[in-house]
DNA sequence: TTTTAATATGAACGTATGTTCATATATTTG
DNA sequence: CAAATATATGAACATACGTTCATATTAAAA
């Protein structure tokens, strides 16, 4: 019936979207899918971003609930705590869209 | 296997998340979601926003192809083009997150 | 053909976001 | 304990984004 906007609702879900509506972050969210738990080493590799800038995205998306961390001798390791995120890539996987 | 970042991949999906992770937006596609097209006049009143504010973000959405519309005498009709955006909010419906 | 209604447009402005850089902290190893 | 390795932190800065406001455009009605 959708009579009236529910602004707690449509702000939740803005604001899981906000948070991982980026191409590093879209990218760490497909590797932690694939890989249950990975250092901070690994996914800046991957990412081939500076190990600066890959701390900073991991420490948003942690400090939001999408990733949890645990600390393993030198190495942090992180891994997906909101795993409805990965629907949410798998969703626009193959949607055809003309990017600017 | 996931073995390299494809970069116009994560790049896409990460433009169409972003496009739309907005509360009024995500306001907007539910919507038209339930109603299959909607004049800026009614939406704008169901979102509570300026009239202007409300023409920005759909300007913006179409542009991105999310929406289309079509002029009908004084009033012009908005409908979703990307139907798949519907099933990103539905994912996210009882994600329970603490929004700062 | 002036007025009203519906919508779009664009400049201006403040705030949020992404990135870099330099430095701090923690853990292990020699 | 000193050095090396892994990671975090925070300031600074540029750019992107959301909003407002004033005005333009289009169509209908009087």
């Amino acid at each position: 019936m959708e009579e009236q906007l529910d602004l707690d609702r449509v702000e939740k879900i803005a604001f899981v979207l906000k948070t991982i509506a980026h191409p590093m972050r879209i990218g760490i969210i497909d590797l932690l899918n694939e890989h249950e738990k990975m250092s901070v080493n690994d996914i800046t590799a991957y990412l081939g971003l500076e190990q600066s800038l890959t701390s900073h995205h991991l420490a948003n998306m942690k400090m939001k609930g999408i990733l949890g961390s645990k600390r393993d001798g030198k190495n942090i390791f992180y891994f997906l705590r909101m795993k409805e995120v990965t629907e949410l890539v798998k969703v626009l996987e193959d949607v055809d869209v003309i990017v600017f």
